[in-house]
RNA sequence: GUGGGUGUAGCUCAGCUGGUAGAGCGCUGCGUUGUGGUCGCAGAUGCCGCGGGUUCAAGUCCCGUCACUCACCCCA
Protein backbone atom coordinates (compact mmCIF):
# COMPACT_ATOMS: atom_id res chain seq x y z
CA UNK A 1 0.00 0.00 0.00
CA UNK A 2 0.75 3.30 -0.70
CA UNK A 3 1.87 5.32 2.50
CA UNK A 4 0.08 8.39 2.66
CA UNK A 5 1.39 12.31 3.67
CA UNK A 6 0.51 14.51 5.77
CA UNK A 7 -1.11 17.96 3.54
CA UNK A 8 1.61 20.23 2.44
CA UNK A 9 2.60 22.75 5.24
CA UNK A 10 1.60 21.84 7.82
CA UNK A 11 4.26 20.44 11.02
CA UNK A 12 4.14 17.34 12.66
CA UNK A 13 5.72 17.20 16.53
CA UNK A 14 7.07 13.56 17.28
CA UNK A 15 9.04 12.63 20.83
CA UNK A 16 11.17 13.98 21.76
CA UNK A 17 10.86 17.31 20.23
CA UNK A 18 7.16 17.28 20.90
CA UNK A 19 8.05 17.67 24.47
CA UNK A 20 9.78 20.51 23.47
CA UNK A 21 6.31 21.82 21.61
CA UNK A 22 4.47 21.07 24.83
CA UNK A 23 6.45 22.92 26.69
CA UNK A 24 6.53 25.72 25.21
CA UNK A 25 3.08 25.87 24.76
CA UNK A 26 2.58 25.70 28.84
CA UNK A 27 4.90 28.53 29.62
CA UNK A 28 3.87 30.70 26.62
CA UNK A 29 -0.02 30.18 28.27
CA UNK A 30 1.13 30.26 32.38
CA UNK A 31 2.12 34.53 32.59
CA UNK A 32 -1.48 34.76 31.77
CA UNK A 33 -2.79 32.54 33.53
CA UNK A 34 -0.76 34.20 36.85
CA UNK A 35 -2.31 37.38 35.84
CA UNK A 36 -6.07 36.13 36.66
CA UNK A 37 -6.80 35.57 33.05
CA UNK A 38 -9.94 33.11 32.09
CA UNK A 39 -9.49 30.26 29.41
CA UNK A 40 -11.64 30.35 26.25
CA UNK A 41 -12.19 27.31 24.72
CA UNK A 42 -13.63 28.24 21.21
CA UNK A 43 -14.26 26.09 17.70
CA UNK A 44 -11.58 26.10 15.24
CA UNK A 45 -13.97 27.17 12.08
CA UNK A 46 -16.94 29.94 12.12
CA UNK A 47 -19.12 31.63 9.60
CA UNK A 48 -16.51 33.47 7.33
CA UNK A 49 -18.43 36.60 7.28
CA UNK A 50 -16.89 36.74 10.75
CA UNK A 51 -13.26 36.96 9.35
CA UNK A 52 -14.47 39.23 6.46
CA UNK A 53 -15.98 41.97 8.82
CA UNK A 54 -13.73 41.06 11.55
CA UNK A 55 -9.84 40.72 10.55
CA UNK A 56 -10.83 42.76 6.98
CA UNK A 57 -12.04 42.26 3.32
CA UNK A 58 -9.18 44.08 2.30
CA UNK A 59 -5.84 42.21 4.04
CA UNK A 60 -4.51 39.60 2.30
CA UNK A 61 -5.60 37.29 5.04
CA UNK A 62 -8.80 37.25 4.00
CA UNK A 63 -8.10 37.50 0.23
CA UNK A 64 -6.04 34.77 -0.16
CA UNK A 65 -5.48 32.81 2.63
CA UNK A 66 -8.22 31.36 4.17
CA UNK A 67 -9.68 28.02 4.08
CA UNK A 68 -13.22 28.65 3.34
CA UNK A 69 -15.90 25.40 2.87
CA UNK A 70 -19.39 25.10 2.12
CA UNK A 71 -20.89 22.70 4.92
CA UNK A 72 -23.65 20.40 3.65
CA UNK A 73 -26.22 23.18 4.95
CA UNK A 74 -24.89 25.43 2.36
CA UNK A 75 -23.45 27.90 4.48
CA UNK A 76 -19.98 28.91 3.94
CA UNK A 77 -17.76 28.21 6.90
CA UNK A 78 -13.70 28.81 7.09
CA UNK A 79 -11.02 27.41 9.45
CA UNK A 80 -9.94 30.43 11.69
CA UNK A 81 -6.81 31.65 10.48
CA UNK A 82 -6.91 34.39 13.83
CA UNK A 83 -7.88 34.26 17.10
CA UNK A 84 -9.26 37.33 17.87
CA UNK A 85 -12.36 37.39 16.14
CA UNK A 86 -13.38 34.64 17.22
CA UNK A 87 -13.09 35.63 20.58
CA UNK A 88 -14.99 38.72 19.77
CA UNK A 89 -18.14 36.63 18.51
CA UNK A 90 -18.25 34.32 21.44
CA UNK A 91 -18.13 37.35 24.09
CA UNK A 92 -21.03 38.54 22.62
CA UNK A 93 -22.65 35.58 21.44
CA UNK A 94 -22.38 34.70 25.51
CA UNK A 95 -23.02 38.52 27.26
CA UNK A 96 -19.47 38.26 28.74
CA UNK A 97 -19.64 41.96 27.55
CA UNK A 98 -22.51 42.88 29.82
CA UNK A 99 -20.97 41.66 32.41
CA UNK A 100 -18.24 43.13 34.87
CA UNK A 101 -15.67 44.79 32.66
CA UNK A 102 -12.50 44.25 31.77
CA UNK A 103 -13.47 40.81 30.34
CA UNK A 104 -9.55 39.36 30.56
CA UNK A 105 -9.23 36.08 28.50
CA UNK A 106 -6.94 33.54 27.06
CA UNK A 107 -6.48 31.00 24.54
CA UNK A 108 -4.51 28.31 22.60
CA UNK A 109 -4.97 26.61 19.67
CA UNK A 110 -4.42 26.45 15.81
CA UNK A 111 -5.09 28.35 13.28
CA UNK A 112 -4.72 27.91 9.25
CA UNK A 113 -3.83 30.06 6.48
CA UNK A 114 -3.24 28.89 3.03
CA UNK A 115 0.04 30.10 2.44
CA UNK A 116 3.00 28.91 0.60
CA UNK A 117 5.06 27.62 3.94
CA UNK A 118 8.33 28.13 4.61
CA UNK A 119 10.67 28.11 7.43
CA UNK A 120 8.51 29.00 10.70
CA UNK A 121 5.42 29.25 8.45
CA UNK A 122 2.58 26.76 8.51
CA UNK A 123 -0.20 26.13 7.09
CA UNK A 124 -1.59 25.16 10.59
CA UNK A 125 -0.36 27.06 13.52
CA UNK A 126 -0.20 27.17 16.90
CA UNK A 127 -0.51 30.37 18.90
CA UNK A 128 -1.25 31.01 22.59
CA UNK A 129 -3.18 34.40 22.61
CA UNK A 130 -4.95 37.04 24.94
CA UNK A 131 -7.89 39.56 24.66
CA UNK A 132 -8.83 41.87 27.57
CA UNK A 133 -12.33 43.73 26.70
CA UNK A 134 -13.87 46.70 28.03
CA UNK A 135 -10.92 48.80 29.17
CA UNK A 136 -8.88 51.54 27.54
CA UNK A 137 -6.53 51.98 30.75
CA UNK A 138 -3.36 52.04 29.51
CA UNK A 139 -2.13 50.39 32.27
CA UNK A 140 -3.84 47.00 30.39
CA UNK A 141 -1.74 48.02 27.45
CA UNK A 142 1.41 47.61 29.33
CA UNK A 143 0.21 44.60 30.96
CA UNK A 144 -0.79 42.70 28.23
CA UNK A 145 2.90 43.76 26.58
CA UNK A 146 4.32 43.00 29.89
CA UNK A 147 2.77 38.84 29.94
CA UNK A 148 3.74 38.21 26.43
CA UNK A 149 7.34 39.82 27.33
CA UNK A 150 7.20 37.54 30.31
CA UNK A 151 5.92 34.39 28.68
CA UNK A 152 9.16 34.46 25.95
CA UNK A 153 11.61 34.91 29.36
CA UNK A 154 10.23 32.41 31.28
CA UNK A 155 11.60 29.88 28.70
CA UNK A 156 14.70 31.33 28.70
CA UNK A 157 14.37 33.63 25.40
CA UNK A 158 17.28 36.42 25.48
CA UNK A 159 17.45 37.56 21.97
CA UNK A 160 13.93 39.11 21.27
CA UNK A 161 12.75 41.97 21.21
CA UNK A 162 10.04 44.58 21.44
CA UNK A 163 8.96 46.74 18.42
CA UNK A 164 6.13 49.19 19.81
CA UNK A 165 4.03 52.20 17.80
CA UNK A 166 0.56 53.84 18.32
CA UNK A 167 -1.54 53.38 14.89
CA UNK A 168 -3.88 56.51 16.16
CA UNK A 169 -7.60 56.48 16.23
CA UNK A 170 -10.35 56.72 13.92
CA UNK A 171 -10.10 60.36 15.03
CA UNK A 172 -6.09 60.93 13.91
CA UNK A 173 -5.68 58.15 11.15
CA UNK A 174 -7.99 59.76 8.37
CA UNK A 175 -6.09 62.75 8.74
CA UNK A 176 -2.63 60.71 8.63
CA UNK A 177 -3.84 58.37 6.07
CA UNK A 178 -4.65 61.08 3.27
CA UNK A 179 -1.16 62.99 4.26
CA UNK A 180 0.80 59.99 3.87
CA UNK A 181 -1.35 59.14 0.61
CA UNK A 182 -0.45 62.79 -0.96
CA UNK A 183 3.19 61.74 -0.43
CA UNK A 184 2.63 58.11 -2.10
CA UNK A 185 1.27 60.00 -5.16
CA UNK A 186 4.86 61.97 -5.43
CA UNK A 187 6.81 58.81 -5.29
CA UNK A 188 7.82 56.76 -8.33
CA UNK A 189 5.67 54.25 -8.04
CA UNK A 190 5.06 50.64 -9.63
CA UNK A 191 1.74 49.85 -10.37
CA UNK A 192 0.61 47.21 -7.35
CA UNK A 193 1.92 49.45 -5.20
CA UNK A 194 0.04 51.96 -5.88
CA UNK A 195 -2.72 50.62 -5.69
CA UNK A 196 -1.73 49.57 -2.27
CA UNK A 197 -1.35 52.72 -1.83
CA UNK A 198 -5.02 53.77 -2.01
CA UNK A 199 -6.55 51.02 -0.50
CA UNK A 200 -3.91 50.66 2.42
CA UNK A 201 -1.69 53.29 2.54
CA UNK A 202 0.29 52.07 5.54
CA UNK A 203 1.15 48.93 4.08
CA UNK A 204 3.55 50.61 1.63
CA UNK A 205 5.75 51.89 4.86
CA UNK A 206 6.63 47.89 5.14
CA UNK A 207 7.81 47.31 1.73
CA UNK A 208 11.71 46.18 2.01
CA UNK A 209 12.27 46.52 -1.51
CA UNK A 210 15.65 48.90 -2.15
CA UNK A 211 13.81 51.65 -4.41
CA UNK A 212 10.87 52.02 -2.25
CA UNK A 213 12.46 52.08 0.79
CA UNK A 214 14.83 55.14 -0.17
CA UNK A 215 11.85 57.14 -1.35
CA UNK A 216 10.04 56.42 1.98
CA UNK A 217 12.77 58.01 4.27
CA UNK A 218 11.01 61.32 4.80
CA UNK A 219 7.78 59.82 4.80
CA UNK A 220 5.47 61.26 7.35
CA UNK A 221 4.60 59.04 10.06
CA UNK A 222 1.62 58.06 12.21
CA UNK A 223 3.50 58.65 15.25
CA UNK A 224 3.74 62.70 14.13
CA UNK A 225 0.32 62.97 13.69
CA UNK A 226 -1.34 61.17 16.92
CA UNK A 227 -4.67 63.22 18.02
CA UNK A 228 -3.84 64.78 21.42
CA UNK A 229 -5.82 61.51 23.24
CA UNK A 230 -4.14 58.97 21.36
CA UNK A 231 -0.23 60.93 22.27
CA UNK A 232 -1.59 61.07 25.70
CA UNK A 233 -2.17 57.50 25.81
CA UNK A 234 0.36 56.38 23.69
CA UNK A 235 3.32 58.40 26.86
CA UNK A 236 1.22 56.73 29.68
CA UNK A 237 1.79 53.03 28.27
CA UNK A 238 5.32 53.46 27.58
CA UNK A 239 5.33 54.91 31.70
CA UNK A 240 3.59 51.81 32.74
CA UNK A 241 5.44 49.54 30.46
CA UNK A 242 9.12 50.86 32.11
CA UNK A 243 6.88 49.77 35.63
CA UNK A 244 6.83 46.97 34.18
CA UNK A 245 10.27 46.41 33.34
CA UNK A 246 9.84 46.23 29.84
CA UNK A 247 12.05 47.55 27.45
CA UNK A 248 11.33 48.23 23.56
CA UNK A 249 12.46 49.64 20.48
CA UNK A 250 10.42 52.63 19.05
CA UNK A 251 9.15 51.60 15.35
CA UNK A 252 6.93 53.97 13.49
CA UNK A 253 7.01 52.20 10.15
CA UNK A 254 5.63 48.88 11.85
CA UNK A 255 2.67 47.92 10.00
CA UNK A 256 0.30 44.66 11.16
CA UNK A 257 -1.51 42.55 8.56
CA UNK A 258 -5.11 43.46 10.21
CA UNK A 259 -7.44 45.78 9.70
CA UNK A 260 -8.55 46.50 13.26
CA UNK A 261 -5.75 47.55 15.06
CA UNK A 262 -5.82 51.19 16.36
CA UNK A 263 -3.04 53.33 18.84
CA UNK A 264 -1.29 50.49 20.81
CA UNK A 265 0.34 48.06 18.34
CA UNK A 266 3.27 45.77 19.18
CA UNK A 267 5.59 42.69 17.60
CA UNK A 268 8.05 40.80 18.91
CA UNK A 269 10.59 39.62 16.74
CA UNK A 270 13.65 36.97 16.74
CA UNK A 271 16.57 37.55 14.31
CA UNK A 272 17.82 33.44 14.71
CA UNK A 273 14.34 32.31 12.32
CA UNK A 274 15.27 33.48 9.23
CA UNK A 275 12.84 35.45 7.37
CA UNK A 276 9.86 34.96 9.46
CA UNK A 277 11.26 36.75 12.25
CA UNK A 278 7.49 38.00 14.51
CA UNK A 279 7.15 35.58 16.81
CA UNK A 280 4.17 37.31 18.34
CA UNK A 281 2.11 40.54 17.98
CA UNK A 282 -0.63 42.52 18.77
CA UNK A 283 -1.99 45.13 19.59
CA UNK A 284 -5.69 47.40 20.59
CA UNK A 285 -8.21 47.36 18.52
CA UNK A 286 -11.49 49.96 19.37
CA UNK A 287 -13.93 49.56 16.50
CA UNK A 288 -13.81 45.60 16.08
CA UNK A 289 -16.80 44.96 18.53
CA UNK A 290 -19.22 47.10 17.70
CA UNK A 291 -18.35 46.33 13.82
CA UNK A 292 -19.32 42.49 15.06
CA UNK A 293 -22.21 43.21 16.30
CA UNK A 294 -21.52 44.26 20.18
CA UNK A 295 -21.37 46.99 22.45
CA UNK A 296 -18.61 49.87 21.87
CA UNK A 297 -15.91 48.40 23.84
CA UNK A 298 -12.59 48.87 23.13
CA UNK A 299 -9.85 45.52 23.84
CA UNK A 300 -6.43 44.52 23.17
CA UNK A 301 -4.61 41.63 22.87
CA UNK A 302 -1.90 39.15 21.13
CA UNK A 303 -1.03 36.31 19.65
CA UNK A 304 2.42 34.43 20.47
CA UNK A 305 3.55 31.90 17.56
CA UNK A 306 4.00 28.44 19.55
CA UNK A 307 5.79 27.45 15.98
CA UNK A 308 8.09 30.28 15.99
CA UNK A 309 8.40 30.28 19.64
CA UNK A 310 10.07 26.72 19.49
CA UNK A 311 12.43 27.65 16.38
CA UNK A 312 13.52 30.77 18.63
CA UNK A 313 14.69 28.03 21.66
CA UNK A 314 16.20 26.02 19.05
CA UNK A 315 17.95 28.82 17.77
CA UNK A 316 18.94 29.82 21.27
CA UNK A 317 19.84 26.19 21.69
CA UNK A 318 17.63 26.43 25.21
CA UNK A 319 18.08 22.47 25.37
CA UNK A 320 17.07 22.47 29.39
CA UNK A 321 13.67 22.53 27.63
CA UNK A 322 14.10 18.56 26.94
CA UNK A 323 13.70 16.29 30.24
CA UNK A 324 13.20 12.75 30.35
CA UNK A 325 9.29 12.21 30.75
CA UNK A 326 9.96 9.51 33.37
CA UNK A 327 10.87 8.57 36.65
CA UNK A 328 11.36 4.56 36.92
CA UNK A 329 11.38 1.62 34.67
CA UNK A 330 10.28 -1.63 35.66
CA UNK A 331 12.35 -4.44 34.40
CA UNK A 332 11.03 -7.81 35.02
CA UNK A 333 13.70 -10.50 34.61
CA UNK A 334 12.67 -13.94 33.22
CA UNK A 335 9.00 -14.07 32.37
CA UNK A 336 8.12 -15.38 35.79
CA UNK A 337 8.60 -11.66 37.48
CA UNK A 338 6.22 -10.48 35.03
CA UNK A 339 3.18 -10.30 36.59
CA UNK A 340 4.85 -9.15 39.70
CA UNK A 341 6.17 -6.26 37.76
CA UNK A 342 3.12 -5.07 36.59
CA UNK A 343 2.05 -4.89 40.24
CA UNK A 344 4.71 -2.96 41.40
CA UNK A 345 4.11 -0.39 37.97
CA UNK A 346 0.37 -0.03 39.20
CA UNK A 347 1.99 0.83 42.99
CA UNK A 348 4.46 3.26 41.34
CA UNK A 349 1.58 5.36 38.94
CA UNK A 350 -0.92 5.20 41.81
CA UNK A 351 1.62 6.71 43.56
CA UNK A 352 1.85 9.85 41.15
CA UNK A 353 5.54 8.40 39.62
CA UNK A 354 5.60 8.33 36.52
CA UNK A 355 6.54 4.82 35.68
CA UNK A 356 7.06 2.80 32.84
CA UNK A 357 7.64 -1.15 31.96
CA UNK A 358 9.75 -3.42 29.84
CA UNK A 359 7.81 -5.28 27.59
CA UNK A 360 8.27 -8.31 25.12
CA UNK A 361 10.34 -10.41 27.15
CA UNK A 362 13.73 -8.88 26.38
CA UNK A 363 16.94 -10.12 28.10
CA UNK A 364 18.16 -7.89 30.72
CA UNK A 365 20.71 -6.65 28.85
CA UNK A 366 18.48 -5.26 26.43
CA UNK A 367 15.68 -4.17 28.66
CA UNK A 368 18.35 -1.31 30.66
CA UNK A 369 18.93 -0.43 27.11
CA UNK A 370 15.95 0.27 26.88
CA UNK A 371 15.21 1.26 30.24
CA UNK A 372 18.35 4.12 29.82
CA UNK A 373 17.19 4.88 26.22
CA UNK A 374 13.78 6.32 28.36
CA UNK A 375 16.39 8.77 30.69
CA UNK A 376 14.39 7.61 33.62
CA UNK A 377 16.78 7.76 36.65
CA UNK A 378 15.83 5.17 38.33
CA UNK A 379 15.48 1.46 37.31
CA UNK A 380 13.92 -1.15 39.21
CA UNK A 381 14.76 -4.59 38.46
CA UNK A 382 12.60 -7.82 39.74
CA UNK A 383 13.78 -11.15 38.82
CA UNK A 384 13.50 -14.32 40.38
CA UNK A 385 15.81 -13.84 43.55
CA UNK A 386 13.33 -10.87 44.31
CA UNK A 387 10.16 -12.61 43.90
CA UNK A 388 11.85 -15.30 46.58
CA UNK A 389 12.70 -12.87 49.17
CA UNK A 390 9.94 -10.45 48.14
CA UNK A 391 12.43 -7.27 47.40
CA UNK A 392 13.37 -5.45 44.16
CA UNK A 393 16.85 -3.81 43.42
CA UNK A 394 16.31 -0.09 43.00
CA UNK A 395 19.09 1.29 40.64
CA UNK A 396 20.30 4.72 40.71
CA UNK A 397 21.27 5.20 36.65
CA UNK A 398 23.58 8.10 36.92
CA UNK A 399 25.71 6.71 39.64
CA UNK A 400 25.36 2.72 39.02
CA UNK A 401 24.61 2.25 42.76
CA UNK A 402 22.27 0.11 43.01
CA UNK A 403 20.50 -1.63 46.48
CA UNK A 404 17.70 -4.15 47.21
CA UNK A 405 14.75 -3.31 49.17
CA UNK A 406 11.74 -5.10 50.37
CA UNK A 407 8.85 -4.87 47.62
CA UNK A 408 6.43 -3.28 50.15
CA UNK A 409 4.33 -0.43 48.58
CA UNK A 410 4.31 1.63 52.48
CA UNK A 411 8.42 1.71 52.34
CA UNK A 412 9.62 1.18 48.96
CA UNK A 413 7.23 3.52 47.59
CA UNK A 414 8.30 6.94 49.79
CA UNK A 415 12.06 5.41 49.46
CA UNK A 416 11.46 6.25 45.61
CA UNK A 417 10.13 9.61 46.19
CA UNK A 418 12.60 10.66 48.30
CA UNK A 419 15.18 9.48 45.76
CA UNK A 420 13.70 11.32 43.44
CA UNK A 421 13.92 14.51 44.79
CA UNK A 422 17.26 14.49 45.85
CA UNK A 423 17.75 13.65 42.28
CA UNK A 424 15.73 16.32 41.12
CA UNK A 425 17.50 18.85 43.50
CA UNK A 426 21.21 18.12 42.30
CA UNK A 427 19.71 18.51 38.87
CA UNK A 428 18.88 22.20 39.42
C1' G B 1 0.74 33.39 -6.99
C1' U B 2 6.54 34.25 -8.42
C1' G B 3 11.71 32.60 -8.11
C1' G B 4 15.99 29.45 -6.25
C1' G B 5 17.70 24.77 -3.89
C1' U B 6 17.26 19.61 -2.70
C1' G B 7 15.41 14.53 -3.22
C1' U B 8 20.78 8.04 -1.97
C1' A B 9 19.91 3.19 4.60
C1' G B 10 15.55 5.03 10.61
C1' C B 11 18.56 10.09 10.90
C1' U B 12 22.64 13.48 8.85
C1' C B 13 24.98 13.11 4.50
C1' A B 14 29.34 11.32 0.81
C1' G B 15 29.37 9.25 -4.06
C1' C B 16 35.04 13.39 -9.00
C1' U B 17 34.60 13.80 -15.51
C1' G B 18 28.40 7.55 -16.50
C1' G B 19 30.49 0.98 -15.09
C1' U B 20 24.23 -2.02 -10.93
C1' A B 21 26.17 1.90 -3.71
C1' G B 22 29.21 4.11 1.09
C1' A B 23 30.35 6.80 6.04
C1' G B 24 28.90 8.60 10.83
C1' C B 25 24.96 8.21 14.24
C1' G B 26 21.08 4.88 15.42
C1' C B 27 19.44 -0.35 15.51
C1' U B 28 20.38 -5.98 16.53
C1' G B 29 23.78 -9.50 18.59
C1' C B 30 28.45 -10.88 21.05
C1' G B 31 32.60 -9.58 24.74
C1' U B 32 30.15 -16.58 29.22
C1' U B 33 27.82 -16.75 34.84
C1' G B 34 20.67 -11.65 36.02
C1' U B 35 22.47 -4.81 34.50
C1' G B 36 22.48 0.32 30.67
C1' G B 37 25.61 4.58 29.45
C1' U B 38 32.28 4.17 27.52
C1' C B 39 35.16 0.66 24.51
C1' G B 40 36.01 -3.57 21.03
C1' C B 41 33.98 -7.17 17.48
C1' A B 42 30.12 -8.94 14.26
C1' G B 43 25.52 -8.02 11.67
C1' A B 44 20.84 -6.24 9.36
C1' U B 45 18.61 -2.34 6.54
C1' G B 46 18.48 0.87 0.32
C1' C B 47 12.61 -0.11 -6.48
C1' C B 48 19.57 5.97 -5.13
C1' G B 49 11.46 10.31 -5.04
C1' C B 50 8.48 8.66 -9.51
C1' G B 51 7.98 8.21 -15.09
C1' G B 52 10.31 8.49 -19.65
C1' G B 53 14.80 9.32 -22.85
C1' U B 54 20.25 8.95 -24.39
C1' U B 55 23.84 4.76 -23.78
C1' C B 56 26.70 -1.64 -24.28
C1' A B 57 26.01 0.52 -19.28
C1' A B 58 22.73 5.96 -15.27
C1' G B 59 22.50 7.35 -8.35
C1' U B 60 25.66 9.89 -11.82
C1' C B 61 23.60 13.06 -18.42
C1' C B 62 18.58 15.00 -20.71
C1' C B 63 13.12 15.80 -20.33
C1' G B 64 8.85 15.55 -17.46
C1' U B 65 6.44 14.88 -12.82
C1' C B 66 5.74 14.80 -7.63
C1' A B 67 7.51 15.95 -2.88
C1' C B 68 10.28 18.70 0.44
C1' U B 69 12.83 23.21 1.33
C1' C B 70 14.40 28.50 1.26
C1' A B 71 13.18 33.33 -0.35
C1' C B 72 9.60 37.18 -2.44
C1' C B 73 4.53 38.53 -1.03
C1' C B 74 2.29 38.35 3.71
C1' C B 75 2.32 36.98 8.62
C1' A B 76 2.52 33.88 14.33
Amino acid sequence: MEAINAPKGVPDYVPPRSRDFYTVQEQLSAPARLSGYEYIELPVFEATELFERGVGASTDVVQKEMYTFTDRGDRSITLRPEGTAGVMRAVIENRLDKGSLPVKLWYRGPFFRAERPQHGRYRQLQQVGVEVIGSVDPIIDAEVIAIADQSYRSLGLQDFHLDLTSLGCSNCRPTYRVLLQEFLKRCDLDQETRARAELNPLRVLDDKREVVVAQLVNAPLMIDSLCEQCQQHYDEVREYLRVFGVSWNETPRMVRGLDYYTRTTFEFVHPGLGAQSGIGGGGRYDGLMSELGGAELSGIGFGLGVDRTLLACEAERLTPLRKGILDVCVIPVEAESRTQGVALLVQLRRAGIAADICVDNRSIKSAMKVANNTNAPLVLIIGPDELETQSVIIKEMSSGDQQSVLAEPTTLIPQLQEMLSTLREEQS
